[in-house]
DNA sequence: TGCATATTTAGCGAATTAGCTAAATACTTC
DNA sequence: GAAGTATTTAGCTAATTCGCTAAATATGCA
């Protein structure tokens, strides 16, 4: 499986997908992001292995813990690569556009 | 489900983002599609219904046939939503970049 | 060393998914 | 309306996924 295909299949789903949005502001132990959900430990561990395969966070321990911290990059350039694949046309001027209003 | 997961469920399978970009072209009918792939017919027939339900194409009835078009504002729209939402100063940075290569 | 905390690994069960074949439906043409 | 082509629906199976609990591993601290 190519990495664009792990992120997709991460991203399917909705936990894993809201647990990259609570990444943004930083780093954040297994432990506070597993307090966001209502799920085990276990599962928030499996998930965040699963985002982890996919290059979407990296992980470091910290004495205890382990910080997760989220990979804007893989994010970006996997969806974007997509974008550009299925309607180029559409995501240049999308581009210009945004880029007029700024 | 909101729409938004629906989308990202209809792309984690590679079948179904392949669909896609074959469609980058113009419309095509589901046999064409589906002569494009070693699966069979009532399997192509599944992954155009959810593509369908995730509104990323639209169909219309030719004669005998069911033409399949894509839906670009659907696809760039919910991806680009969720990029805003989790990196939203990279993707800015991002536009402006590629602006000021253009 | 021994105990507490944080996290992962192992293993199980229920639900979903993606494939298949067979049958049904829709339309065209004779 | 009968036959042919295109596509979908129904129903089945195997594989995957996501949740759980219990147990293992890693680190910190008395």
């Amino acid at each position: 499986m190519g990495n664009a295909a792990r992120v997709f299949r991460a991203l399917a789903d909705p936990t894993r997908r809201q647990m990259l949005e609570e990444l943004k502001g930083g780093e954040l132990a297994a432990g506070e992001i597993g307090a966001r959900f209502a799920i085990s430990a276990p599962s928030i561990s499996r998930h965040l292995a699963i985002l982890k395969a996919a290059e979407l966070v990296t992980e470091r321990r910290d004495g205890n813990r382990i910080l997760y911290r989220l990979e804007p990059a893989t994010l970006i350039g996997s969806l974007n690569a997509y974008l550009s694949a299925v309607c180029p046309t559409q995501v240049r001027q999308r581009r210009r556009i945004a880029a007029r209003r700024s």
